[in-house]
DNA sequence: TTAAAATATTGAGATAATTCAATAAATTGA
DNA sequence: TCAATTTATTGAATTATCTCAATATTTTAA
């Protein structure tokens, strides 16, 4: 199988996202136009904070590891993004290069969109903008709470947080923990791996969650809402 | 003098953000109508985390804090808002709930906006919205940076980032720092208010930055810099 | 299937950063 | 202007967290 899957159609995708049902046919085709779809294997960079961003990324269907680089090679992952999810709109305007970096964390279909039809269509159609201005917003929402988190909570809570999102319905049909390692868990948490390693065994201990291998299940959620919660 | 300054109409406004210049008259005077001008005194809660957000503020001169609150009051500031920014434009889609809280750090002119004109005018003008996008993408960048720093860099890293912020052109016309305590210092780099004095001691010693009660000056910005990039 | 590579786990020591406490300086309001 | 309050500074002790190193387990690829 090579990288480009079977044309797929925006007009007939399944996958689209919110703020592409309010495009008319015509619109659809716009972008149809000006896109192409693309398929990255499992640990494949989709982009690389600092690279030239002249698309706009789409996950048609599958699932990406957003994260942040630093000078001293640490890296803090942001989120796990899954299908019908954006990368890269914030770079639509200002810089024209990448913001993060982002690897497939299994094989993902990826639909690059041109970043100018995005912009044209914003100008074009209100309600477009409106729903994209929508994801804006709960991203925003999103970053806050990581900010809250690595700013003013310790270790405990950072895993607990990390834990519940993990859990959380979105990620409910993904089977998400086999897919990511305890490094990756450390970088969502910003925490090192031993310590990740250290306090996930201790959450076994009492009883709270439950590890089979890669597999997380919690088993007492209102206490890690509580060790979220006091930090 | 009262809490309401003299009628300011919108469409003689000289402070108004760039995305209020792709309004035509008409919308002009739309928001003008759904707005309410009000002046807040240095240390006043200009919004307050978790109240109900009915409309979106606008700076129409003053300075404010923006801040996130954790159960375990420490805070983190997350950035210094200036004239012709907004406020609490996260909020307008979704929880109808403030994300942050504010406080204004001098006297302030603040513009109350209902939310729902500001997205009647998201639909109806397209530049508008694009001038908006503009913004969110401007400020993602800037939480990511925020990001980057409480994630992977230590104390001296941030400080750094947070001497570099402040000292920004941005800032220029604001002597920003007779406005900020050492604690809201602190609370922006991500630490604590002593070791922030510690660090600030030591830069002086270092000849790298000049400390005059409140105000502090960049003696060597390249090596504040590189202190920067090695967190 | 097996050897090599990558990932996970554990313990111990080192380091970063906070907290507490005491004092100094600056600001505020009567 | 002066006392009261808030803010800033410094040192010492404590705590949180990381790093290093050694071993175990899992995954990968020939």
């Amino acid at each position: 199988m090579d990288n480009f899957s079977e044309s797929v159609n925006c007009l007939e995708c399944l996958k689209s996202s919110r703020c592409f049902k309010k495009l008319i046919p015509s619109e659809l085709e716009f972008i149809n136009q000006n896109k192409t779809q693309i398929l990255y294997h499992k640990g494949e960079n989709v982009c690389k904070q600092g690279a030239f961003a002249s698309y706009v990324l789409y996950i048609s269907d599958g699932l990406v590891k957003l994260y942040l680089e630093s000078p001293n090679n640490k890296n803090i992952n942001i989120k796990i993004l899954k299908t019908s999810e954006f990368i890269g709109l914030s770079s639509i305007y200002g810089d024209n290069i990448y913001n993060y970096s982002a690897v497939a964390i299994k094989d993902s279909f990826i639909c690059l969109i041109e970043k100018d039809s995005i912009k044209k269509l914003i100008i074009d159609n209100g309600e477009f903008a409106s729903g994209l201005i929508r994801g804006y917003c709960k991203n925003e929402i999103q970053l806050f709470d990581k900010i809250k988190g690595l700013g003013n909570k310790q270790m405990h809570g950072r895993i607990a947080d990390t834990l519940l999102y993990l859990s959380n319905a979105e990620f409910k049909e993904y089977d998400i923990f086999t897919h990511l390692s305890r490094g990756d868990i450390a970088e969502l948490a910003g925490i090192s791996r031993e310590s990740t390693v250290r306090l996930l065994t201790e959450l076994k201990n009492d009883k709270i969650i439950n590890i089979n291998g890669k597999q997380i299940d919690i088993l007492n959620i209102e206490k890690l809402k509580d060790i979220s919660r006091r930090g």
